[in-house]
DNA sequence: CTGAGTTTTTATACACGTATAGAAAGTAGC
DNA sequence: GCTACTTTCTATACGTGTATAAAAACTCAG
């Protein structure tokens, strides 16, 4: 017997999730708050708690409908390029909502759209020769360094777009030349050394060290 | 001429550290507001904002003492070992306050009393044979993977301590095991598996595939 | 038709970080 | 003493996520 009992309900999940989606398109992330979900879907804030649990679930679901719909790249065949190949597909995909990576950071496994990566990377380090356990480790590894990544970029623009100066500035002025050689050198070029993308490198040297 | 006009300060910068100190070792650190820390230090939020230009400045200024008064460790002559040995001991010197992390994020060269740390990463990655700019890339691929790591411990044992679970059990839940066979195949053990402390694992790999 | 039970929605309220405006308390020149 | 100026502090307010309590809208048993 489907027959629901109790009040019937106004508003639903895909209905908040669809509205939150179009508010991000429309006024950026920063716009994404309670009130305004609820006035887009015509309700009231707390009427949407009882659809999500709390806002990093919204942003969790978010990320799964947007994971979801990304394609997923042809990977070679040879294990070690296939384990950087599929992470460089997963940091682009992150790279493309980095706002979720607040609520991702301790899950390791991102959403249940996302599932694909994860898979991806272990299965090929088990085929490099690793044991299942080691491979988890692999895959853990590379998700810090890619969470690490993506999270330092994403509170840099933050920052950036709230034209916050980073503290760094005050730590080069206080820069003692004596007793930190090799950073005053750099001291000058920090900015555009550090503007640089070095994700893969990073990665490439993962793999290098971990895979057999 | 030394002599300050205006109305003279009731509170200082020294003494809203301190007091904040006090705060975060009596009721941890989501005790600390603005408020909170007000009445402690005799004086209204807002005053502190004088002194302080916003929290994240707060949490840089205590990590900054913290990071001054942690001793530092006897390293390895060979480069190396000693990359892994600095990025170890900064690894255990943010995990001390693993907090600051949001705030760390994005700067890559935390506080001032931190520089210790990244002075002995590139000087090391230069003695082992690289160029400066290769030293610096060295240093924040360590620096990315180090704040993932710590940032996602950090975000696990928030969700902890607020008995919030993690999203983790839904994902595993719905999970297809044809679709995932490498995944469904850890399922069970997933938490077990990634209890272990896989960070010096990581660095080295690093370390291995960065420098010649 | 009535009353109990269930689910969803609404109203109100709290603590948070912090913006803004102005009051308070000092010094310097007259 | 008086007025300007400067620095610090206080009062008030806003928007945020969300807890709590109650109201509303439905189904079903009698």
């Amino acid at each position: 017997m489907p027959t629901r009992t109790g009040r019937p309900p106004k508003i639903s999940r895909a209905e908040i999730v669809a509205a939150a989606l179009r508010v991000i398109e429309e006024d950026g992330v920063g716009a994404l708050t309670m009130r305004r979900l609820a006035r887009e879907v015509g309700s009231t804030a707390m009427a949407i708690y009882h659809h999500v649990r709390d806002k990093e679930e919204l942003l969790l679901l978010l990320l799964d409908d947007y994971a979801a719909g990304i394609p997923r790249p042809e990977l070679p065949e040879e294990p070690r390029e296939r384990v950087v190949a599929a992470a460089m597909a997963m940091h682009e995909a992150v790279s493309g909502c980095p706002w979720v990576v607040d609520v991702l950071r301790a899950d390791d496994l991102m959403s249940v759209g996302a599932l694909w990566y994860p898979e991806r990377i272990v299965d090929a380090a088990v085929r490099a020769g690793l044991t299942t356990e080691e491979a988890v480790d692999v895959y853990r590894i590379i998700w810090h360094y890619t969470m690490g990544e993506i999270g330092g970029r994403a509170v840099a623009r933050r920052r950036r777009e709230e034209e916050r100066s980073t503290y760094r500035e005050r730590v080069f002025a206080e820069l003692d030349a004596e007793e930190f050689p090799r950073l005053s050198e750099v001291a000058g070029r920090w900015e555009e050394l550090t503007a640089r993308d070095t994700y893969a490198k990073g990665v490439r040297a993962l793999v290098k060290g971990l895979l057999p």
